[in-house]
DNA sequence: TATTTTTTCTACTGTCTGGTAAGTAGAATT
DNA sequence: AATTCTACTTACCAGACAGTAGAAAAAATA
């Protein structure tokens, strides 16, 4: 952020290039993996040379951080459609996973994925880590709800929201937007794999 | 490769020598990730310097791919034990699977599973994306099988199989071996997951 | 013991890349 | 019109790290 404008009407216009830039840099961290890519790359990305991009961040780690931020504000957002009650706990995680989805075959979504928490600096990191702590906690009262409310099977709820985030994960790596099959087709397979298995039903 | 002995009762201890850089290069790759960890970092895991390295492997990518091709040997062998027939397709996957959550768990397992092809030179890589392809393929096919004799549900079989190895993926990723939970637990729940789905029986 | 082979070390190089210094064209403001 | 601010650019640096050359232990062999 070494030149944020000074001027307040300036501002908006700085925060709009400064996502586009954010959008540059998780679509190459994603095309070619975050250590792979260089700056250079990201700037080439966008059309511009490598110190345009400190304009707008401070560092490489930054980037990484802000762009996994985008990705865990909209999942948190995520959590708060999937709160009203009235649905009980299976459903709530079929909503919740159903966002998760459309959410990490995004670009900050599939940043978010795509990397760990190791590849970030310390103090980024340790934001990083509170931040997917924090949804994978209200994933597993989601799944204590449902076992309570009779929804969902008895089972370690730890065990299960790690199975269902790295299954749901997977989407985002390998789903291609300019296959076959829409991400809606994918999705409804994999409820119906978690819902009910893979026993014939 | 660079000064593999020439005598043929010394290749024998070469040969283990190089099975423990492998595994000390696998460990590290593992704790620190693959573009993080230097090859100083696993020359002092090993308790040696780096050039004692090279005598053991040409290159970083070199030790990448060697570590990714023990986990996919052990894997395919697994393919192997459940090939016997008598059992039907949905028995099968959950005899490969579970070979597969404790091969992953190993040091060259989570190697594989914690790096990606285009952490790897062209031409390693394009090996490397063979072999997991084959594996791939050979579960979908069990997955078909299951189809056809009624033991697995009607579905994709692409989206099945990255489903489950995704998900078993996380194991390797997140299980902890002196944590509470042992192995075959966590296993037992992810067949559960899998076979009868999070809805109660 | 002398000689050869195996294994590892010290010391170094070349390259790559994150990050910076300093300058500039054009827009906005006064 | 003069000044200030914006959004960049060109040119560069310093450190890190994969990989190498050559010497020196250590081990095996004769």
């Amino acid at each position: 952020m070494a030149g944020r404008p000074k001027l307040k009407n300036q501002t908006e216009k700085y925060d709009q290039r400064r996502q586009e830039v954010l959008r540059a840099a998780a679509r190459t961290f994603n095309r070619m993996g975050f250590h792979i890519a260089t700056l250079d790359d990201v700037a080439d990305e966008l059309g511009v040379t490598k110190p345009a991009i400190y304009y707008y961040a401070k560092s490489k780690d930054e980037l990484l951080f802000a762009c996994g931020q985008m990705a865990l504000e909209a999942l948190n957002a995520a959590l708060d459609v999937s709160v009203p009650t009235g649905r009980n706990g299976r459903e709530r995680l079929e909503d919740f996973f159903r966002i998760y989805a459309a959410t990490i075959c995004e670009d900050f979504g599939r940043c978010l994925v795509l990397t760990e928490p190791r590849d970030l600096a310390p103090k980024s990191r340790k934001e990083n880590v509170a931040g997917r702590r924090n949804l994978n906690h209200a994933i597993r009262q989601i799944i204590r709800d449902g076992i309570k409310d009779g929804s969902v099977r008895r089972c370690d709820e730890r065990v299960l929201s790690i199975a269902l985030f790295d299954a749901f994960n997977g989407v985002g790596r390998w789903h291609n937007p300019q296959g076959t099959s829409s991400l809606k087709t994918v999705v409804d397979q994999y409820m119906a794999i978690f819902l009910t298995g893979i026993s014939p039903a």
